[in-house]
DNA sequence: TACCAGGTCCTCG
DNA sequence: CGAGGACATGGT
């Protein structure tokens, strides 16, 4: 908690994910709930889209979806995964990415219960994924513990640089209060000091 | 030019 | 399990 505080000091809220505002015609962080069902889509496929890509990439993707009407489960539902494919190509991987979202939507149409173990069996959907939709999308207490994340704790030497994701979820829930918007807004946090300090993690 | 970005799956041992 | 490779684009 400690270092939350003095990233929040330092860097201020974040706002945890970044949902098109067709207002304003860009994308913007929100600091709150997703409003409805097409809010979730939105937040489930750019996590699958920024797997392992950066969010800029990602989000031209999403754009096209979004501009072609797309953020849907029966057209995303209907549409061939090729033709989805060459709409997602920046985000790169964009055949499995494609493939991705294809089971996903899958997944969704089985009307299964959103849980992280429901999830897990999706193909495509790994633990960090599972993790971001699960928080982010559906206001469930999972902390998502990417790349980022590691490094940021394994440099300050609360843990190992090669622990495992699960190990290093439980270390860090196991010491902050079970609290969801405290979950969003420390990964924002960590992410966004990430970035800034690339080499030199001080503080 | 080379490296990397808010990973995941598959194969092999 | 775990290491190693494949997947692919765009920015710096």
């Amino acid at each position: 908690m400690r270092l939350y505080e003095e990233l929040l000091a330092l860097y201020g809220k974040q706002g945890w994910w970044p949902l098109f505002n067709p207002i304003k015609n860009k994308f913007e962080y929100y600091s709150g709930n997703p409003k409805n069902f097409k809010q979730k889509l939105e937040i489930c496929l750019g996590a699958i889209l920024t797997q392992n890509t950066n969010w800029n990439n990602a989000e031209k993707a999403l754009l096209n979806l979004i501009n072609k009407n797309l953020i849907n489960i029966d057209k995303l539902d209907r549409i061939p995964e090729n033709k989805l494919a060459l709409l997602i190509k920046s985000s790169g991987y964009y055949k499995q990415k494609a493939k991705k979202i294809k089971e996903f939507i899958k997944f969704l149409k089985s009307n299964k219960e959103i849980t992280r173990e429901n999830l897990l069996k999706v193909w495509g959907v790994g633990k960090e994924t599972a993790d971001s939709i699960l928080l982010y999308a559906y206001d469930k207490p999972y902390f998502v513990t990417d790349n980022y994340t590691k490094r940021f704790f394994s440099k300050l030497d609360y843990c190992k640089k090669d622990i495992g994701y699960d190990e290093l979820q439980k270390l860090i829930t196991s010491k902050i209060p079970k609290d969801i918007n405290l979950y969003k807004e420390f990964h924002a946090l960590i992410v966004k000091h990430s970035k800034i300090n690339k080499d030199g993690l001080k503080q």
